[in-house]
DNA sequence: CCACGGTAGACAT
DNA sequence: TCTACCGTGG
């Protein structure tokens, strides 16, 4: 998921810290949905089965007071519906549980429990109803949670963009991506992790972005491959980046390919398009103003019939729910 | 050099 | 489920 080759080629500029140092006495948001798994992985058996436990609320509450007695606060974010473009892999996934599942019942069945909790652990979902345990024990406590309309990511990303946060807690390379001012990945139970600024691209050594706009970054992301698009066959990160070092936009990059002989299947630009608009003006939910407004205003940048075509990739307007407080 | 397929190991207990 | 690493083939 994300943009896979992105971390690793940031590596000269990242820094290794602890959570309270670098964000103690500020406020971040944190990526819900990591620790969720995490959480699920302690007792994916006894989430199978439909056995009682906490022991995934409890993982995450801790994980929270962690935070917590690092002197940082948090708003948990939590991913909300499901992007339209999605539906077909969300099906794969679920085949894919459901065969795990079958596995896991004949080994337990046979009494080779290690054997069965592999696949158990391969066959655990996340459920809404998990979520809102969670949310629930979360609130309890006096942490503030918040549900997106659909992707966390965006979410997060205007959250960072409005400083309502100072930084976001994730694994998912998708952040930076977005231009997040400030992504903490990797974090570990203690605390340590390490820390990506984006106005440190210029620093980075290997591929360098110098010269790099918001825009030109996200449009590498996206050539190079992400969630909404797969890229063109033999093209990776380098390549990608190259081109739009070159040519500065997708649309210079386009017309030199096909000015090439490289051939690009006639749907490609349309597309990218779409890819780069998911990205760009997806729903979010605004604290201040209560309400969903796109991550980034199109009022003035698209033209009506586009924004009209909106919804098709970013979903329609979800129904209201009590977004702070989480739900689903 | 680079993309990409396959794969091993981590995740938490 | 996802990332990091390795060998291969372009």
């Amino acid at each position: 998921m994300g943009i896979s080759a992105l971390l690793p080629a940031l590596k000269s500029i990242e820094r290794a810290a602890h959570v309270g140092d670098a964000y103690g006495g500020a406020k971040v948001c944190v990526d819900a949905y990591v620790w969720l798994h995490r959480g699920a992985y302690a007792c994916s058996r006894e989430l199978c089965e439909g056995v009682k436990t906490t022991k995934h609320v409890e993982y995450f509450v801790n994980r929270a007071r962690g935070l917590r007695r690092s002197g940082v606060e948090a708003v948990f974010v939590f991913d909300g519906g499901r992007l339209p473009g999605k539906a077909a892999e969300e099906a794969q996934r679920r085949r894919n549980r459901r065969e795990a599942l079958d596995k896991a019942k004949t080994h337990a069945r046979n009494g080779n429990a290690s054997a069965a909790n592999e696949c158990y652990v391969r066959a655990v979902d996340v459920t809404p109803e998990m979520a809102r345990e969670v949310i629930e024990a979360l609130e309890r406590e006096g942490f503030e949670c918040l549900t997106a309309p659909y992707e966390a990511d965006a979410q997060m990303a205007y959250l960072v963009k409005h400083g309502f946060v100072s930084a976001v807690i994730t694994e998912d390379s998708d952040l930076i991506a977005h231009g997040c001012k400030s992504v903490f990945t990797k974090m570990s139970p203690d605390g340590s992790g390490i820390e990506i600024r984006f106005e440190e691209l210029g620093k980075n050594r290997g591929m360098s972005f110098v010269g790099f706009t918001p825009q030109m970054f996200l449009e590498m992301c996206v050539l190079s491959g992400c969630d909404y698009l797969p890229s063109l066959a033999g093209v990776g990160l380098k390549k990608a980046h190259s081109l739009i070092r070159r040519f500065k936009t997708y649309n210079k990059v386009l017309r030199h390919m096909k000015f090439e002989g490289i051939s690009v299947p006639k749907d490609y630009e349309a597309r990218f398009v779409d890819a780069l608009m998911t990205f760009k003006y997806s729903w979010v939910y605004c604290p201040k103003r209560q309400k969903l407004v796109n991550l980034n205003d199109p009022a003035g940048v698209l033209d009506e019939k586009t924004i009209a075509d909106l919804p098709r990739l970013i979903g329609g307007v979800p129904p209201a729910r009590d977004r702070e407080s989480g739900g689903d």
